[in-house]
DNA sequence: TGATTATGTAACTGTTGATATTACATATAA
DNA sequence: TTATATGTAATATCAACAGTTACATAATCA
């Protein structure tokens, strides 16, 4: 939901648009897209104001922002899980295996990541309009 | 947890194993780890026999399974969110959106499965075996 | 200043997926 | 035939996420 929110933003090259109109067209509700906004202005992605007139637009251009920002900015926990209960001790395999489920995890995700940098949201515009080229260029 | 059970598998090398021993391991219930089993069964990494003095080992030697077939063996669903509403088709950005992040999201998870590729089961024994040297062999 | 517009945020309500639990049918070994 | 172990259904619980309503706060504009 991010990236299409962000996808929104970048198709609107600077111009503000509210929470309201990007619930609109993710068909969500617009405090959704606000919570999501937080994240996004944590993250120095967007740059939101209040006001008559106002709302959100990307801190940089689309070309500068990648998916690994994105990912990172809204990712909530560890993708993999850290299971609820926490192992027996009494076992060998379950005493250890904590620390080094991490570290293969962490490696994991960093080829996520890596591979996430490759494709920016100017990436994504382009790849959505190649997908759609009959689409009109200005809508909410 | 998936990686815990077959770590334990490998830890008994060829041992069968039953899932009252293994849920012992991993501090849950023989139900779950017989429900986790029987994917790991369908991806042909286990083999199960019931009756008196039976249970399950591994399909093949330790060295010979890697963390990107057991990930594919218990992946649910899409790791990346299909959202529950679907997008607005009215807005270009909403209608069209759906194809490309799914070629980016395939292409971010198959950089994960690379990473996961190297990785076997044994090497996990052996970087559970190096962070924790002390301990015994043998135990459930 | 005051009305209007938008965001920030709290409180509460589904919904979904993973885990947990109990119970029982079935298969296999001894 | 008995004991052991899996397969599986039914149900409960829990956390994360999404949705909804409501309202305080901030900023613009007339």
């Amino acid at each position: 939901m991010a990236v299409h929110v962000l996808a929104v933003l970048a198709y609107k090259e600077g111009d503000r648009v509210t929470s309201a109109m990007l619930a609109g067209s993710v068909n969500t509700n617009p405090v959704i897209v606000r919570r999501l906004l937080l994240s996004l202005q944590r993250a120095r992605l967007v740059e939101t104001r209040k006001g008559a007139g106002y709302g959100s637009r990307l801190s940089r251009s689309p070309g500068r922002i990648n998916l690994a920002e994105v990912y990172r900015a809204v990712e909530a926990v560890e993708p993999f899980a850290s299971p609820a209960r926490k192992a027996n001790s009494a076992c060998p395999v379950g005493h250890c295996i904590r620390k080094t489920l991490n570290q293969v995890f962490a490696s994991a995700e960093n080829a996520l990541e890596r591979d996430l940098e490759k494709t920016t949201l100017a990436g994504v515009i382009g790849m959505i309009k190649a997908a759609c080229p009959a689409t009109a260029k200005k809508a909410g």
